[in-house]
RNA sequence: GGGGGGUUACCGAAGCGGUCAAACGGGACAGACUGUAAAUCUGUUGGCUAUGCCUUCGCAGGUUCGAAUCCUGCACCCCCCA
């Protein structure tokens, strides 16, 4: 059992916990049962999770038992802790969607399958909505000084807001306070972990769970990731980055990591890979020393694609990424072209248009929707932007035919630097 | 209610009878450079069957050989006075 708290420490990685001088030891005498919870607001979990997720990760390999809750109550509420509007409401067959889809992201970072330690996935709706609304109160709610909820960060910051706050999202802290209790009864889970933002809810549980089972529970929260120009992480201006495949091929999210910004790097490769610290540390040399090779980037994109998306999810995405920045394209058949390609627009031709005297480059170009009209692509073509297969197109009168497709039916368009189309010739 | 000013392409903004598809700036796009960064430089930025043709300057009419530019009406916006 290495030191986990001793390893969380100097990445960074703890914020505030409820007991400083207890923990390391408390953690390192025993196997404990740790707990986090996610968000259930889509099928599939975005980057802002990966966090959270690689902590009960951490603690897993250190021999600690994890648990990841997924809010099917909660979720119906929304936590306030952070937002600055009330969350709308979501159905129960969009939730038990969104539970499964998250389910299954889960498997990649966490064992579900290891004997003592093996990680467990609960969704809270299963034990509260068993809960009548008296019973609630009155073993819950009991509990629960109003004038304490009242000085939360989460409460204060809403009360004095334009928006206010509705009474269902002010409960929402017993909500999240019972989980833990309720997690400690049944499996023995003494540690709540979380965002910085969660310091407020892990407190209520902690309190909570002294005064109905005279337990003691800690709490341990970490920094939230943010870039240093301080966005948030994982997102563009496109969207999240997702963690399924189907919402963010593997392609995006290899690029999403490579391209962070060198001053984030570090804070990246502590918060979220495995990576050694003494390897964490060359790096971070590297990247004062060498910028332009992106040592850093490189192994982060690395390490969290073959996590999240496999060995394959790896080299589809390196391999894409080669042919994205120039290389050209050849040796493909149509199953790995449209695997890399997955998320570029594709168009569906019939192939008759490439026999005879074959498909002017101009109209295919409008006709994939890579320009707008024929004046733009011919301006395109002029400005040496335009290119087939990845090669570049010199001609305005140059025609398509058979001898370009580069696997049996696709030929790829490109236009600048990464803007893409396929064209798909079928039979049809 | 009275008086004045405005409405131009993706945005801002010139133009005030022909040489206006409309200056300039921003943005966007492409190229060069580069680290798939930032900055910089260059080019492009209504459509077409393209040395020409068509549609665009709030909307609808009108004057004129000719209108983004002048006139009339309408709509919307801003300012001042009541």
């Amino acid at each position: 059992m290495n030191d986990i708290f001793e390893d969380l420490q100097w990445r960074g990685l703890i914020h505030q916990t409820t007991a400083d001088e207890l923990l390391p030891g408390w953690l390192s005498s025993g196997s404990r049962t740790v707990y986090a919870g996610f968000d259930p607001t889509a099928d599939s979990l975005h980057v802002g999770s990966l966090l959270p997720l690689m902590m009960l990760r951490r603690f897993q390999k250190a021999g600690h038992r994890p648990i990841a809750i997924v809010g099917g109550a909660t979720g119906m509420i929304g936590d306030p802790s952070g937002k600055s509007a009330e969350r709308n409401l979501q159905t129960p067959e969009q939730l038990a969607a969104n539970l499964a889809g998250i389910e299954s992201q889960m498997r990649h970072v966490l064992d579900f399958d290891s004997g003592d330690v093996s990680a467990m996935l609960v969704n809270n709706n299963d034990w509260m909505s068993r809960f009548s609304y008296i019973e609630f109160l009155r073993d819950v709610g009991k509990n629960f000084p109003v004038n304490v909820m009242l000085g939360k960060d989460s409460v204060k910051s809403r009360l004095s807001s334009e928006a206010g706050l509705s009474y269902t999202e002010f409960s929402y802290m017993l909500l999240q306070a019972y989980d833990f209790v309720h997690l400690n009864r049944e499996h023995g889970c003494e540690l709540q972990i979380g965002g910085s933002d969660q310091w407020g809810n892990v407190t209520a549980g902690i309190d909570l769970g002294r005064r109905m089972l005279g337990a003691q529970l800690y709490g341990m929260t970490c920094p939230l990731l943010t870039k240093t120009d301080g966005s948030k992480m994982g997102k563009t201006e496109s969207g999240a980055i997702w963690l399924s495949p189907e919402r963010t091929s593997p392609y995006k999210f290899y690029q999403y990591w490579l391209n962070v910004a060198d001053e984030d790097t570090g804070t990246c490769l502590r918060f979220l890979t495995e990576l050694e610290r003494s390897e964490i540390e060359a790096l971070d040399e590297l990247c004062v020393s060498a910028p332009e090779q992106r040592a850093s980037q490189k192994k982060l994109a690395e390490e969290l694609t073959r996590l999240i998306h496999g060995s394959s999810g790896l080299s589809t995405a390196l391999q894409a990424t080669e042919i994205f920045f120039g290389a050209e394209i050849e040796n493909l058949d149509d199953r790995q072209l449209i695997e890399i390609f997955a998320d570029v627009p594709n168009c569906e031709l019939s192939a008759t248009e490439l026999s005879g005297e074959g498909l002017g480059i101009m109209d295919a170009l409008v006709k994939s929707g890579l320009m707008k009209s024929n004046g733009e692509a011919r301006r395109s073509i002029k400005q040496g932007g335009i290119y087939i297969n990845n090669r570049r197109v010199g001609e305005i009168d140059r025609r398509l035919t058979v001898a370009d497709l580069t696997s049996e039916t696709v030929i790829v368009l490109r236009s600048g630097k990464k803007k893409y189309a396929l064209l798909r010739f079928s039979n049809a």
